[in-house]
RNA sequence: GGGAUCGUAGUUCAGUUGGUUAGAACGCCGGCCUGUCAAGCCGGAGGUCGCGAGUUCGAGUCUCGUCGGUCCCGCCA
């Protein structure tokens, strides 16, 4: 094998009349009789080789044998093309190569799919050649990006600081939360271990043990149904820094964030980065992770529906609605999918009303009379040719579904930049959350986060009523980062935990470790965890998390190219101690 | 756990109210061709219609089940 003396993207008329050597794959092939055309490929880019008859060394009949994917090794001589033979479209496009030698280090089997064209199979068909897949331009692009986006993260955390601490992989099973990924112990028969969901108590631990300021880009694994933006094992950075407060907290993790983008796009995000209250983000958005691109927003809407003859929305908990713009277009067939759209979340139906010539026309307009409608109105800005969409509901079912709404309207009328990054900080979450089925309390965030209130007695009286220290990162409607200050009291803690009703003997059972150690000196701190693939996926500029993940599974956390998971040999189980139930 | 949707040559797809021998393009194989860059022209091979039942004289087409992909709800401290 030759060894190469440039890569595939590196030639340009500077190196006329020089030998050169280059490795790479075929990524086409053009026939010519006398003469053939390659171009050949690697990470770097493409350069055309010429095999002319006259001046090939080797056995001619072999090059017509090349076809895509085979690997070369090829030396000849860079020369100049002709005006009318440049290719503009890729780098190295002013010279060829005329080959005299060359080598065939590997031929390439028929592929399953075309490597220039991503689309050119479907999704797991793709996933089973994955390894092919990853030769693709728009996916070899993608691990770029999040390599330079690791590096970016690095680099500036090690600047300001932070060291960085691998935790434990196999750790103690602790059941608040996700549902854990278990490993059997074969040392201790019928113990597990679990894979960490993420390392909130060994980060804490490392305040406790004086290093102040830590990182760490880590896989976490959480076993629970899939998502476009989401897999069963996904990477974080995780953070955590010591006698810092919230805004402490944001404003690095705004350097960041700013960093990272300028690093890796080159793109300039608005400082600092807003912030909204939970509350604000809800009635406003309807989510939690408010896309700012847009101005659409939810409007109470039930001052006035108390006052028309529309009965189905007077017992309604909320009554809200979103103004489109030129939204008196659709059609009934378009207001129909909305309507699917929005029964999804257990909105009932969606109301809706046309503007035009100054009044409002159809859907349940006839139950508002014309002073009413001129209220409406005037209240809300409505022009003619707007639509308005109505949902009257509980008020989480009210909001969830408008919510929604809000972003298929958004989609469908393209109101979407794709070039724009809107941040934006979510604060004052509710500590607590009641949950019907198991009739107790939930952690919003985990159960380390701090109350933003010093009242005990309050706290446990009405726990839903405080606010929490926690905060999350929003970009573009995708929650990229949350965190807290965390509680460095272990009395407190104690609260929190007895709150979540976990009983005294459980939580010493569980997490008696992590309260003793909050006894010796835990300085106050909190942290943040940045999901590091959906984080890639904005900077790569893709919806789907398998874009930015070299070896990702589907939708059923199974991997198509190596089958896992897969059933093992009947002696590791008895090894386990494990009986598989039939 | 639930909903929607898809599964037909290697690949992407078409396939009418259930009816003769399941088609096209790209790819693959063979041939021609000295300036292409989505090369071109000629010829050829290639099918368990995801799998399994059922209805029917007859199923790619209808029904049920099952496996797999995608998107969503629940879930994701």
């Amino acid at each position: 094998m030759n060894k190469r003396t440039h890569t595939c993207g590196e030639l340009t008329s500077t190196s006329i009349n020089e030998k050169v050597s280059l490795s790479g794959w075929v990524n086409a092939v053009r026939f010519h009789g006398q003469v053939v055309f390659v171009d050949i490929r690697d990470r770097y880019g493409k350069t055309q080789i010429v095999y002319n008859q006259d001046s090939f060394n080797g056995d001619f009949e072999l090059v017509k044998k090349l076809s895509m994917e085979d690997v070369l090794s090829v030396t000849g001589v860079v020369q100049k093309r002709d005006k009318n033979a440049i290719n503009p479209n890729i780098a190295t496009g002013e010279v060829e190569v005329i080959v005299s030698d060359h080598e065939i280090l590997n031929e390439s089997a028929p592929l399953p799919f075309m490597i220039t064209d991503r689309n050119s199979a479907e999704e797991d068909l793709r996933l089973k050649y994955r390894f092919l897949e990853l030769r693709t331009n728009e996916l070899q692009n993608n691990i770029k990006v999040r390599h330079r986006t690791y590096q970016a993260v690095r680099t500036f955390l090690s600047n300001n600081d932070f060291l960085e601490v691998e935790t434990p992989v196999l750790m103690k099973s602790t059941p608040e939360g996700a549902r854990d990924y278990l490993v059997p112990s074969r040392i201790h028969n019928g113990k597990f271990y679990a894979l960490p969901q993420s390392p909130q108590m060994y980060k804490q631990l490392l305040m406790v043990s004086g290093f102040d300021r830590y990182f760490q880009i880590v896989k976490c694994f959480r076993d629970e149904d899939l998502r476009a933006d989401r897999q069963p094992e996904f990477t974080q950075i995780d953070i955590e820094m010591s006698f810092v407060d919230e805004n402490d907290v944001m404003a690095k993790c705004e350097e960041l964030t700013s960093t990272i983008f300028k690093e890796v796009k080159n793109i300039d995000l608005v400082k600092p980065f807003p912030k909204m209250t939970y509350a604000d983000a809800m009635s406003k958005y309807g989510t939690d992770c408010p896309d700012l691109r847009y101005d659409l927003f939810l409007n109470d809407f039930k001052p006035f529906s108390d006052k028309s003859d529309f009965k189905a929305f007077s017992s309604a908990e909320s009554v809200m609605g979103i103004i489109v713009p030129d939204g008196a277009k659709y059609s009934r067939k378009e207001i129909e999918l909305l309507t699917e759209h929005v029964k999804r979340y257990k909105a009932k139906g969606l109301a809706w009303m046309k503007a035009d010539e100054g009044k409002l026309n159809g859907g349940i307009s006839k139950f508002f009379d014309d002073d009413l409608q001129i209220q409406i109105r005037k209240k809300f800005n409505i022009n003619d040719g707007d639509i308005l969409f109505i949902i009257g509901d509980k008020n989480k079912i009210t909001q969830l579904s408008l919510g929604s709404l809000r972003i298929a309207i958004a989609r469908k009328e393209g109101f979407v930049k794709s070039t724009d990054f809107k941040p934006v900080w979510i604060t004052d979450f509710p500590m607590f959350e009641y949950n019907d089925e198991d009739k107790r309390y939930h952690s919003l965030q985990h159960p380390f986060t701090q109350p933003k209130s010093n009242d005990l007695k309050k706290l446990k009286e009405s726990p839903e009523a405080i606010p929490s220290k926690q905060y999350d990162l929003i970009i573009n409607g995708y929650e990229v980062a949350g965190g807290s200050v965390r509680i460095h009291n272990s009395e407190q803690q104690k609260i929190i935990f007895d709150i979540l009703g976990i009983d005294k003997k459980e939580a010493k059972e569980r997490f008696g470790f992590f309260i003793d150690a909050l006894k010796y000196g835990t300085p106050p701190h909190g942290g943040i965890a940045f999901g590091f693939d959906r984080l890639v996926m904005l900077l790569a500029g893709t919806s789907n998390i398998r874009d930015v993940i070299a070896f990702p599974k589907t939708t059923s956390a199974m991997s198509l190219m190596d089958g896992a998971p897969s059933s093992v040999f009947q002696d590791q189980l008895k090894d386990l101690g494990i009986q598989i139930k039939k």
